[in-house]
DNA sequence: GTGAAAGCGCTAACAA
DNA sequence: TTGTTAGCGCTTTCAC
């Protein structure tokens, strides 16, 4: 064999061709080799392999791409990577689109419409084979280029009438009512929450579930307890403060987000309230941190790894099987009430 | 039943030979305009953009990549997506690179060489240009998959010798004594340290500082009083507890990363003790979440735009300008104390 | 079962 | 200045 590892600069990376040479058969064999077409036999194969190995080599994905239409990348763009739900979230899309053989391609948007269309933009030049679109946001008129170029799309919490298209539809419902629920049985009756950011899908509809739930445990809704922060740590100390201003205050605070209950935690124990003895709080999203704040966070459990798999699913569903009329187009993940220790009996005085 | 056409006028992605043809020039010259080649007329140019417009074309990155060898793809590899460090870092990093016209490509290790070994040749297979290995591990062996291939690299904490690696030096020797000489001020004789996973450059490099810093102060150097913990809040949770079996308790503890030191302030209020009346905790990384534990970490700050923008730096100026002979080899990222509420004076009973 | 050859969409000589 | 053309590394007919 030729050896030309003698000095870096005259190492070139192998082609299909330095294999072909190599194991003396046509580049054809080789790429039916690597794609494993059946079509090979098993000696010619052996060879190829070998090579393969000899050489240390691997295909280019670009000619790939390039020549089968087919990228193997998919985009995921999620609102705020900062916030410990999306990295966990990233994770677990990352690990099952490794194993099924894809890559991918990450952003964060920010919650800002011109940053996700330049997002959108990338992903497009790279070819991506579908996009989860999990930013929660309103978007829907950047979209449209996706749309517009056939890209199959997964979007939660909304629906969009294209056959590209799939929804992921959360039902934080179920969750939201076990918490108020909860707290109603510990004997609150005064239960604020603190929203998301009204520009995010999710924030609204777990506020509409937020009210929903109150009136369905008999509970009234009172305008001053429900105030809109934006699902940051500062924002929850915000609020809550906001909260403390009030001539009756709740005694318990529902939240949007595990962020917002953490900055609530932190407002609360610098308020000098204890917590739960003068005020219970909820989060939700159940991001890892919450089992370890004090006191450990009561929470709706939002799992990342079913919306990851319901996200992966339907993308490949479409970019695999895009005619089969049967292809699953609204997914549904569920959640749950994670009962730690910040919640408790509302103060005996009350 | 429905053809393969879609509804859009027949609209196929326009390529560019659609935009040639439709603003009447050759496809070199639309090549040289959205290449932004000064040798294209005005008039040429201007007809060139408005076809491009109109049809609401861009160029493939995989014909691009193909042709030219570049890619435009910059690879980082991580520990651990999963702590709040990472994510901070990835967010400056893409940032960079995005406003550079470079795409990312994010993995996480968990410090695992085979995983490792995977990502890299992911990586190479979608010819990245460079790649940051931020990761912090005994991971040279995997790396010379990138070395052999002529791959600019850039490694936190350690050194290769290839002129394709460069190295960005974390000085955490400042903060950490900064951060002995302020526990010592306030009266601490008695400091723990827990320390990162030993698998871990980084953590190695911190214990040592700490050492150094211990005797630079003057004060001795308890075997006891060093444990290897995991960089996880469980971890420093466990660490703490051991601590607390010990005969003589330290009154101070230095924990190798925050999320150790926020898993020691929750087993600290777990067991009854105070913080920093009882104990004082000082952390390192300075995440985000530092600022709203309770109290507030008193921590190390590292940069995570400094450390991002050195990488990233380093990549480029190797994969743009290779020949150079004054590339910059080397980088320095400092630290710094920041002093917040978990630091005080240690018990007067002692 | 195997190979020869025609491109995939683009850039970069080289001509004109 | 502008156009023509030869590939980049691969997959995929289509012959054999």
């Amino acid at each position: 064999m030729a050896r030309k590892e003698t000095s870096k600069a005259g190492a070139k990376t192998p082609d299909i061709r330095t294999v072909a040479a190599l194991a003396k058969v046509s580049i054809a064999t080789v790429s039916r080799t690597i794609n494993n077409s059946p079509a090979v036999s098993e000696r010619l194969a052996k060879r190829v392999w070998q090579a393969i190995e000899q050489l240390n080599y691997f295909p280019n994905t670009h000619a790939r791409s390039l020549v089968s239409g087919r990228s193997r990348i998919l985009g995921i763009l999620v609102e705020n990577i900062t916030n410990p739900f999306f990295p966990e979230l990233i994770q677990s899309f990352e690990e099952i689109a490794v194993a099924h053989g894809y890559e991918i391609l990450v952003s964060s948007t920010n919650g800002d419409p011109a940053v996700l269309a330049t997002c959108v933009r990338r992903m497009l030049e790279r070819k991506v084979e579908g996009v989860a679109v999990l930013s929660f946001g309103a978007e829907e008129p950047v979209l449209d280029q996706l749309t517009h170029r056939d890209i199959p799309m997964v979007l939660a919490e909304f629906r969009l009438d294209d056959p590209k298209v799939s929804t992921i539809l959360l039902d934080y419902s179920t969750g939201i009512h076990a918490a108020v629920q909860h707290l109603a049985d510990l004997g609150h009756t005064r239960i604020a929450f603190l929203a998301g950011p009204h520009k995010l899908h999710s924030a609204i509809t777990r506020e509409n579930d937020f009210r929903a739930a109150i009136q369905d445990s008999g509970l009234t809704i009172q305008k001053k307890w429900i105030i809109e922060c934006d699902h940051t740590l500062k924002g929850g100390m915000v609020g809550f403060s906001q909260l403390q201003e009030l001539g009756t205050r709740p005694t318990a605070i529902l939240c949007s987000n595990d962020m917002t209950a953490i900055g609530v935690l932190r407002a609360a124990y610098m308020a000098g309230l204890r917590v739960p003895d003068d005020v219970s709080v909820v989060g939700l999203d159940d991001i890892d941190f919450a089992e370890f704040t004090l006191p450990p966070l009561t929470t709706i459990r939002l799992s990342r790894t079913d919306l990851a798999r319901s996200a992966f699913d339907a993308l490949r569903q479409q970019a695999e099987d895009p005619n089969n009329p049967k292809i699953q187009r609204e997914y549904l993940v569920s959640t749950s009430l994670v009962v730690r220790g910040s919640t408790g009996a509302p103060p005996a005085s009350l």
